[in-house]
DNA sequence: AGATAACCGCGTACAACGTACCCAGTGGAG
DNA sequence: CTCCACTGGGTACGTTGTACGCGGTTATCT
């Protein structure tokens, strides 16, 4: 079997039997890969960039990884590893949902760039799999296991939706290379016009809306989840509580 | 004011007062665009292959769009205006957003490299001007501005995410190059090695649930939906029925 | 009517990307 | 010791987005 008959990176061994020992490894390239997609965006985290990050050259990266775009699994993989899910289920799944909710959001707001990357079925990463094993086994006394996925796609839904929402526009003032307050000044005549014009009555509640003081995102975003918790307890039994 | 000082498409007028007829237009390359994501993905509607699509020169397409990524941006609006949202709000609300719903899911299974472009609170294209109008118009007798966001996002959310997660195997298929019997040959390993270890007792029983018939997915769709619309209902105040 | 300037389509060119291929050097297995 | 599977990495190729400039076209101004 050749490499290229691989289509999971998690099947292909790191460590050959024989040969010089590497200098590098999968997990360092991985890591700084993440640390540049962090800073400046997964574009930015090009093959030739990874490599002088770690010091090595362009083409040694493609010892450790068949691509680019397995490189990037790997990366969201380790993201996952990020959320902490130790002791679930701990027998209060309010608590543990929140825990993940929370978790789950704190590491998209440390790494937006994840928003861009389409996870596929077929890549199971280590740390996913935990993630799976540990999240669905919080209701997983409750109900069967197509109800449970379909309470946990639920939630995780609602929580990637919110931070999607929260972190967009942060991400296109970074991509634009503008600075914020410029980023403002120039959107400012568009929607001023929207405004001014009277057709979109709804759009201009919302444009005034947010000039007012809010509750802060994360009051917002505890007060959303709280009511996704409130019909996720309705689809289960009453011995759940 | 010079083209490079536009943020947004938008506010960038189509048609010039002098000079000669264009020959093409922004929807004819939009469309053009779109045609080829639909069926070979969105990288491969590249500037070149677009204009080759329409008969153009490849830089021809720079007097219309001024750039790419500005081009995915009136793709994505342009999208937005396949979902019917014409007479809404209808005062059944339930209906409202169920028609919704199912436009927006239908868009996305036609569409499904709509997953990989995030679109940003700037971009707000007249296709998406409308749909915001009409579909918050819904709820907007009901409740406030804030809570009307929430619980279209909401909605939203769950739209996506379960549509995201119909269409990512699929399209894994499609980049992959493989046939799909020959895509779940390759994977069949790394899945029965997981279940053979014993060691993730939930995703073994998430494996061989899905050997099962199943509820279609539209059933399975309208199901969740159903359990969504539930939760909303259950923030409006009684009047609302 | 003629001059002007703004626009047209598009060919050429360039930098940056992912990565195929090749090389000399290295170290465990026989 | 010999062998060869492996190492890091240099060179090179095809493809990408797009800056620039050309010669032709047309609405506006003098």
């Amino acid at each position: 079997m050749t490499d290229a008959e691989y289509v999971n990176i998690w099947m292909r061994p790191e460590r050959p039997a024989r040969g010089p020992k590497p200098v590098y490894s999968r997990a360092q390239i991985t890591e700084a890969a993440v640390r540049i997609a962090d800073a400046e965006g997964l574009e930015a985290a090009t093959m030739r960039r990874i490599a002088a990050e770690i010091g090595a050259g362009a083409m040694s990266l493609y010892r450790y990884v068949p691509s680019r775009d397995n490189l990037v699994e790997l990366m969201a993989d380790r993201l996952m590893g990020e959320i902490d899910v130790t002791g679930m289920p701990s027998g209060d799944w309010r608590a543990d949902l929140t825990r993940y909710a929370d978790g789950l959001r704190a590491m998209w707001l440390r790494h937006p760039w994840i928003a861009t990357v389409q996870r596929s079925l077929p890549s199971f990463g280590p740390n996913q799999l935990l993630l799976i094993e540990r999240l669905m086994g919080v209701l997983d006394a409750f109900v069967s296991i197509d109800e449970n996925l379909g309470l946990v796609a639920l939630l995780t839904s609602y929580i990637e939706g919110t931070v999607r929402e929260e972190t967009s526009s942060a991400e296109e003032v970074r991509r634009s290379g503008l600075s914020e307050s410029e980023w403002m000044a120039r959107s400012y005549p568009y929607v001023d016009q929207l405004v001014k014009s009277g057709e979109y009555p709804i759009f201009t509640k919302i444009v005034m809306e947010a000039r007012q003081p809010h509750l802060s995102r994360d009051d917002q975003f505890r007060y959303g989840l709280r009511r996704v918790l409130d019909c996720i307890a309705a689809a289960l039994p009453p011995t759940a509580e």
